[in-house]
DNA sequence: ATATATTGCTCCATCGATTGCGCATACCTT
DNA sequence: AAGGTATGCGCAATCGATGGAGCAATATAT
């Protein structure tokens, strides 16, 4: 054995510090139990069998390692194998119960399948999702998932120049395979919930109003023009005005209804459940008024069905968008198609 | 310059299958930009003004990189820096506004400061808790923080011995500093605010029902203590039977309930977001004795204040706590002491 | 007793990036 | 012209784990 090196500069730091700045190695171990690295490498990492070492050694190391607090240093290990295990996903926040969702299941899954997940939040800021991508890829990621990623062809471009695989989730992409609700049937769905109850409560049937999303952006598009056949089949006509898709967050949802005082019946699609708040804050401020409003939102909320006007929710069927995403992962020809995922209708 | 060797392997690869399988390294960059590995290293890594590398050949070098899609390889680096830059956070669950802030916040706050922020999700899962915290280790996390961790002490120890700093979040250990909110003043305040509301609205002055949580869990403890104080300081006496802390989930609370059917006035004390959907679910079922009942939660929600009955929430926050977080970070002496933050109260 | 097989382990190159050290060459100074 | 300084860059060791190749020692076969 001559680790004598390795060991005195182990040795060397420990004395100088105090403590142990740095993390046992194999080579401490090895020192340790009197025998070579690469024995102790093999014990530690499943493969000592096949290289025959004998159970003896095996334990001794074993316990060595439980002894010394050892943890294999992944940044060496990564470097010498050629797979990483790393998955890595992109998603845009955390404020609602689709992304929380997303991310929890894809975590649970990753790890069934003996994967290291790496979710990370990048705040709708396209600059950012693109520099957390390129880190995941640094990080030798060997699939990244981008979660409704504002430019995911730019993404999925950078990820083919790696030869990374990438998927896209939630909102499509054209370089790489897209797994996304089936928006338009939803939206369809919703629409027809929405207006039957108007009719039933209040004897009225449209046209609805479309609140929030940006028209600029695939799920509110394929939304709408569900939100539309659906009327349209009724031969209900919706007024462009009606259709009032200025944005995600809660305060311009409110700041475009804030003008509507409606002195008949109404009845709105609500694009997600970050408008909704919008929504219920003006419908609150209405009065008499608020009896005439009839609503129905795209995502789901735990909280929804307790909303009054509320008739109903679109659950997006997370399991099965993720279910179908790991089927994807690892396939070599992976194509560019468009996987669509049916949502769940939740009248209330 | 004789890198020959690898420059022959990669083309090679190249060749056999079609394709780069191998992702570029700054060796093919020397190759390709007739300079050696170090100066294409430190070029890339913005060391190259210290080195004396010219101008010149830094921007040839990085016209090529971009040229390449070349990505460092975090593992070779890490294995070779002291200093990973990794900060690690186990989270356990995405289901509720305040771990999906902190998540959201940590990442943000990381990244402001050079960090690389890994967030993991461990499902309430003791065992997952601990086998996230080996694995952020084993990628040399410079610092690990366990957020509402059911066993935090196991994690620090682990950590602790590791050489890897550890802060408790949310939840408080004895082997970590533990930052966590001031639940003992905030379950006072909204016991207060409930039991005013009750007053202003029924006429009526307690004593109130606490629901959701586990006696077993400290922040439930520190609330229940707040909860109980505010009553005694007004004279009021809790009955044990008006302690109904079986449990966080919505199930758990909608059934400890079921056979209360409020025949006059009654306030509830709700102990998270997660119990408070099983609150209304009770609530929307009671029909016309709904009106005599008063509840406010601990934690917010942005559908809370819609909900018939509900007179606040507390907010924790999370702001500060994470600034108090990301102050000890990096620092060496790091006591075991408990931080306090106060919550925000929010009356509807 | 000799040949062969098996067991148990070690040696060493390797993964890709980093960095202290040092060698040329060019440029100044007097 | 000789000595000094500044500039530009390359060499080679190193981080820790891995695994193919190979060497002894022991067991088994003939």
């Amino acid at each position: 054995m001559n680790f004598e090196n390795t060991k005195e500069r182990h040795e060397a730091k420990k004395g100088t510090m105090g403590k142990d700045t740095k993390r046992t190695t194999i080579y401490d171990l090895a020192a340790l139990a009197g025998a070579s690295p690469s024995a102790v490498s093999s014990v530690l990492n499943g493969t000592w069998k096949k290289r025959r070492i004998s159970q003896k050694l095996a334990q001794r190391v074993m316990r060595l390692a439980e002894e010394q607090g050892y943890a294999v240093n992944v940044q060496a290990s990564l470097l010498r194998r050629e797979r990483s295990n790393i998955v890595g996903m992109i998603v845009p926040k955390y404020d609602n119960r689709y992304f929380g969702e997303i991310a929890e299941q894809f975590e649970a899954k990753a790890r069934e399948r003996g994967f290291f997940p790496v979710v990370t939040c990048t705040q709708r800021d396209p600059e950012l999702e693109f520099e957390a991508a390129k880190e995941l890829i640094s990080y030798r990621a060997e699939c990244l998932i981008s979660t409704g990623a504002t430019d995911p062809d730019r993404i999925s471009a950078f990820c083919n120049a790696s030869g990374v695989q990438s998927i896209n989730l939630d909102l499509p992409g054209k370089e790489a395979p897209s797994i996304i609700s089936d928006n338009y049937s939803g939206a369809r769905d919703l629409t027809d919930l929405i207006i039957d109850r108007c009719e039933s409560d209040l004897g009225w049937s449209g046209p609805l109003r479309f609140i929030g999303g940006r028209l600029s952006d695939h799920n509110t598009m394929a939304r709408l023009k569900g939100f539309l056949a659906a009327q349209r089949e009724r031969g209900i006509s919706v007024p462009d005005t009606h259709i009032m898709a200025t944005g995600y967050s809660a305060e311009k949802a409110a700041q475009i209804l804030a003008n509507f005082e409606p002195d008949g019946p109404a009845g709105l699609f609500v694009n997600s459940t970050i408008s909704l708040e919008g929504v219920v804050r003006w419908h609150r401020e209405l009065g008499g008024c608020a009896k005439w409003v009839r609503y129905g939102c795209f995502d789901w909320d735990p909280f929804g069905s307790f909303l009054p006007g509320n008739v109903g929710m679109v659950e997006q069927d997370v399991t099965t968008m993720l279910n179908k995403a790991f089927e994807l992962i690892g396939e070599p020809i992976s194509s560019k198609e468009l996987i669509l995922v049916p949502c769940k209708l939740k009248p209330f």
